[in-house]
DNA sequence: CTGAAAGCGCTTACAG
DNA sequence: CTGAAAGCGCTTACAG
């Protein structure tokens, strides 16, 4: 494996050839101006001697320098999330910067499609060489996505997948199968015959695809064949404020305490601190709760064991492989695969402390 | 951030401080043969301008090439595992393959300490610039890692950790604390006063240490106050072959069908899977059961739902990170984090195809 | 359509 | 102790 590191350098092909290295370089970037006969052989030189560029001194030498651009909702107090890709981008920026790499960085309001737009636009005028994009609102990135298509400027989508567009690749995760990971642990940890509340705590203004097909892969494991039949009840509360929540789970949470060991909570984001923090103040314990996301109130209530399970998405790896994914693909030329699903990551209290920090050091 | 990057040249600071580029190039690799007074005028003057050097121009300069050394167990049909650090190095070396690195791998038979010694005294021999070693025999590592210390070879420990050691980094993953993980699943899914089998698998020749580690973890998380107190029973096992285990699982296991809802069994290794095997030639179904590793036998157990839960090494990563450590320190001369700790990751049949290959792909 | 030359930023002998 | 020059492998004008 080690052995293939290029030796066989252009002024080698250059002589075999009996042209000029110049002459090489322009049939090895298509730059036309080479006759047809040349070329042919030039080409059959470097197959034959297996040729492989050495990208350190292609660097140097083309002082050319990429600019990619990011178009992601911007971190609030209120959703950190979006914060995690953004150090994502900065990590493997770190990593590549001495390939003179850039990263021109726009934002958007998560709640107003038209800034989103607007955003959008901008980051296109710049001509970035290729461009990292979150689809929030599904219209509106398709049309932005197709003239990015037009001025051949290559997409990687991020967190949540548009099919039938014209992207390089979608890193993020399977949302439908997230559900099914959750299901399955609600079920390990419950009786036969318990009760099962999935609760959509839905944004009125973003969209709200993910919670759905999270629900659908949560219903789904149920319906297979063999498992035991609970009640699965669903609960849509339109608005993220606490009192909407508490409004509608102190209807369907009355039991007394001696059921509630049977009963176990989806919540089908990252607000399941919302759920935690109304058990919490009503002494609800014992009640299985699982959610999304490793915010920070969501963490506290995981240490304090009112939230039992949390699944990450994996933002900082996000940001990470989809700056990667454009790199490897505009400056290493390498073909990224259509889909990157990340892995479904399983938080609990115990092993929370190895996720928190990038570098999984301590 | 990305303006950070290097724009003062050597010949900036030679110019500015009336001296020529390789007398600044000295006092930067501190190679001597410089007057005091020019080197802290010249340092000055790199700190002043905040000087950065372009690697990719260094490394194309120097035709230095970096050499690597691994040692670690060689992979066997009965233990695939050290195949996935292995396939970490790879993929870490064709990520960096330009800057001139190569690996050059060293293994021993996991049960034979000679061997060990052998091929670690023949990979120093062969001077390597740095070492990835896994200390599978604590004395001999010691003594190994004491030689390498001697002749300013850096070493990265893999997989388990030897403390106050010369060394550069720590690769692996916290086998006390996944210990606790693991005693905190089946505390999920198993109800008050339920009965939990510790069973150590243990090779008669290699080291158990892991698995020790792994049980006290186990342990403590029940020593914590506010548990439900579950009967623990810790089976010893030595030798790895079915017959071993069934002869002695046959012991503790005759237990009716209706209490086996109630009892957990916690492999401490890889070996679930001939616990599993034991599970299902008797038609014992419901025992909660969780294991390690990802090795194909265990995930066909996963998948039938005989095995509840593996908790992974993260081996190719292991090795991954290892690799990019020692790259990092010798080629990029950043100084890693002493302790790197993988996170311990929780598989289930439901989010098992996200953990399969390395680059979660589908 | 093609070649010769200069240059990217750093390093390496070599001469003094 | 110091500087001038050549070179790493590739790319970029420029002249023809």
């Amino acid at each position: 494996m080690s052995d293939t590191f290029s030796r066989v350098r252009i002024s080698d092909i250059a002589r075999r050839a009996g042209v000029s290295a110049g002459t090489v370089d322009r049939v090895l970037h298509n730059r036309g101006e080479v006759s047809p006969k040349t070329r042919t052989k030039v080409l059959d030189i470097l197959q034959e001697m297996n040729y492989e560029p050495d990208i350190l001194a292609s660097v140097l030498a083309s002082k050319k320098t990429y600019r990619f651009a990011s178009l992601i909702p911007e971190a609030t107090d209120k959703s950190q999330f979006w914060a995690m890709p953004a150090s994502g981008f900065e990590k493997a920026l770190e990593q590549v910067r001495h390939f003179g790499v850039r990263l021109d960085p726009f934002y958007f309001d998560y709640f107003d499609k038209d800034t989103y737009i607007i955003s959008g636009k901008k980051a296109i005028e710049t001509r970035p060489d290729g461009m990292i994009v979150s689809p929030t609102f599904a219209d509106a990135a398709e049309e932005l996505i197709s003239i990015c298509d037009e001025k051949n400027i290559p997409v990687v989508l991020i967190n949540s997948n548009l099919f039938n567009l014209p992207k390089l690749s979608f890193v993020g995760q399977d949302s439908f199968r997230s559900g099914m990971v959750a299901a399955s642990l609600l079920d390990f940890g419950l009786p036969a015959d318990a009760r099962i509340l999935i609760v959509n705590i839905m944004s009125e203004k973003g969209t709200n695809t993910h919670l759905m097909s999270r629900e659908e892969g949560f219903r789904c494991y149920y319906d297979q064949p063999g498992k035991e039949i609970h009640t699965l009840q669903t609960i849509n509360i339109h608005g993220s404020d606490y009192s909407s929540l508490e409004n509608a789970l102190s209807k369907v949470l009355r039991t007394q305490a001696s059921a509630i060991t049977k009963t176990g909570m989806f919540v089908t984001n990252s607000r399941v601190f919302l759920a935690a923090r109304f058990l919490k103040e009503r002494g609800i314990r014992n009640l299985r709760l699982i959610g999304y996301d490793l915010m920070d109130v969501n963490i506290d209530y995981l240490k304090d064991e009112t939230i039992n399970f949390l699944i990450s998405q994996k933002p900082i790896e996000q940001g990470y492989r989809s700056f990667m994914t454009l790199f490897d693909h505009v400056v290493m030329k390498k073909t990224p695969p259509m889909y990157q699903y990340l892995p479904i990551d399983i938080i609990t209290k115990e092993n929370i402390d190895y996720y928190l920090n990038d570098h999984h050091t301590s």
